[in-house]
DNA sequence: TTGTATGCGTTATCAC
DNA sequence: GTGATAACGCATACAA
């Protein structure tokens, strides 16, 4: 044994074999032209030296891989784990493995860069990309992406309908009799908060409700941002009659600061929220929202990819997965005296 | 611009910005010995180029990635899902990458082999590996195994206190006054199943109760195997009068059968399950379980991983992750009638 | 400070 | 049916 090398490579193979590394990688990869003895010698061998190809060289030399990626820029927030989950379940039996990459740093500059990498090579057949902050890829990547940025994709993306499930929100609150709707927006690089944000503004449109830039406060989507978004609003003058967030996480923010502030959900304040995320069925009111199975999209994400891999020309670049208002306990009509006078 | 490759490499920086290989190479890598005018060039050339470094040659030329993988026989289940949730977190500003491999066939016979692949070569500085095939790894192998199969792991290794929580059952029921507890095994070739029927035998045996291998189903982990041992169990001439399976998912079968037996749990069955699952909280009645922080256990696989990147050499190679019994509404004092007649 | 030459482990090409 | 050899894209010792 040479102490030379940790690993056993192929070559180790084909001398402790008697065969040439040619031969040796023939067996490797099944190959039908060698014979059957040379076959099982080498087979052999592979186990007792306990060998296993390198799949950087591997997938160096031969730009093939049976991996797809799936890219996240984080992996234990409830919205990407739910993605994992789709794309888990969508990969069995497909022939493919998973590869997810998630980097460590909080995704800088250099996020971009190391995914694109991942399938620039051969180490994956194709990559799903969630939330990139590059929408341009190479001209013949395999990608599929997930709640792209900004609004046009050249590659086969997949989102959600945002904008129609925020105009249900409106429709409802709306119906409610509400008429002063808060917003708190979401990571305003997103293609997702962009369409809630329309879908709020078009609800208010159709109802022939003024905009008012003052029931407007910028978020992230996080939880945190919700807090002082809520307070915020609900520090106004003339504070809104219900909240309506672009987010689960965010109006779970409300929620806690609706009830700092001695406000009763949905007495004194309605909130809705966007996501379904399990949670929000389990807090106390129920917290209304629209669920837009995340799960789905990962599905149809990697159906798509599958598509891809096979050669098809997708003419649909921007697949659109339903949404639909849940109606939970965090809703009622406002409460009279803030009424606007002319709704009587 | 060549056509050949579809990639852009390094070479085609090199050439564009009118400097050697090394010389972009070196400004990759952000190596100090470069002037900052060929610097600046290089840089804006890579950014035009839309240039990433391939992954696979990185690697493999310079044994060493600032890559962590992660391998998981599947994606789905709550249990790894929660161990990525883990070791998400733990691997945050760690300078590390995390990277998820999980194998799209039903992890036949190659899984042993390609998940060592992956860190035989540099794509990785190190792998955790969750319930492994093959217990033994290569000498120098940079692996953490969470879960191990087998009792004895020759590479640092975490584990729940499984007996420990077992028994901690074992008690909690027959300080109850049951007699009769059935038992559903889980995969037998784990050593958490290995040890959680230890920790029932353990409990039996203390409290001076026979063993009875009629109250004994072998099981595997899942919600459908938890079925049909439960109705085997209930089937019995002589029914236990509290079943404890050895996860969560068999449990949750239990409860199902026991409804449609027409069994009311917790007054005619009590059911204890393991896992401490998000959903058993929900269930109706709380489902009785042992939590084994899941998640912590993906924490401290991360925590060992970089001590042993770190080259320290570790002296427990095994360790453990307190469990403690989560009581909820699914166990009750067993029905009079079956009480045995020895305990009056 | 920059360039040249060589090797990482594997597969593809072309001989034998 | 099998083997020698040249790549794949990048990093590094060494020379300039």
């Amino acid at each position: 044994m040479r102490t030379k090398h940790p690993t056993v490579r192929i070559q180790d193979v084909a001398r402790a074999a008697g065969v040439s590394v040619t031969t040796a990688s023939r067996v490797l990869n099944n190959k039908d032209d060698v014979a059957p003895a040379t076959y099982a010698k080498v087979r052999r061998v592979m186990q007792e030296l306990n060998y296993t190809a390198s799949l950087a060289a591997k997938s160096m030399r031969s730009h093939t891989a049976n991996v797809i990626g799936l890219l996240v820029p984080e992996v234990v927030e409830v919205y990407h784990q739910e993605i994992i989950k789709g794309v888990g379940e969508a990969i069995r039996n497909s022939g493919y493995d998973l590869m997810i990459y998630t980097p460590g740093r909080p995704t800088g500059a250099t996020w971009e860069q190391e995914h694109v990498a991942l399938l620039s090579n051969g180490l994956t057949a194709g990559c799903i990309v969630v939330t990139p902050s590059a929408p341009r890829f190479p001209e013949g990547a395999k990608v599929v992406v997930i709640d792209p940025q900004g609004d046009g994709a050249d590659v086969p993306s997949v989102v959600a309908r945002n904008r129609v499930g925020a105009l249900a929100v409106m429709e409802y609150l709306i119906g409610l009799g509400h008429r002063r709707i808060g917003f708190i927006g979401g990571r305003a690089d997103t293609l997702s908060a962009i369409r809630r944000f329309q879908g709020y503004k078009d609800g208010l449109a159709a109802a022939g409700i003024a905009f008012d830039s003052a029931l407007i406060v910028a978020g992230d989507y996080s939880y945190e941002r919700g807090l002082v978004a809520a307070h915020q609003l609900l520090s106004l003058p003339a504070p809104p009659t219900a909240i309506f967030a672009a987010n689960d996480r965010s109006a779970m923010g409300v929620l806690d600061v609706a009830q700092r502030m001695g406000l009763h959900v949905p007495q004194d304040l309605s909130v809705v929220g966007f996501d379904n995320l399990p949670e929000t069925a389990q807090a106390v009111p129920g917290l209304t929202t629209v669920d837009q199975s995340i799960r789905e999209m990962g599905h149809i994400a990697m159906d798509l990819m599958l598509r891809v891999l096979r050669g098809e020309t997708l003419e649909p670049q921007l697949v659109k997965v339903s949404t639909r208002l849940i109606v939970r306990g965090s809703c009622q009509l406002p409460p009279t005296h803030y009424r606007s006078p002319s709704t009587t």
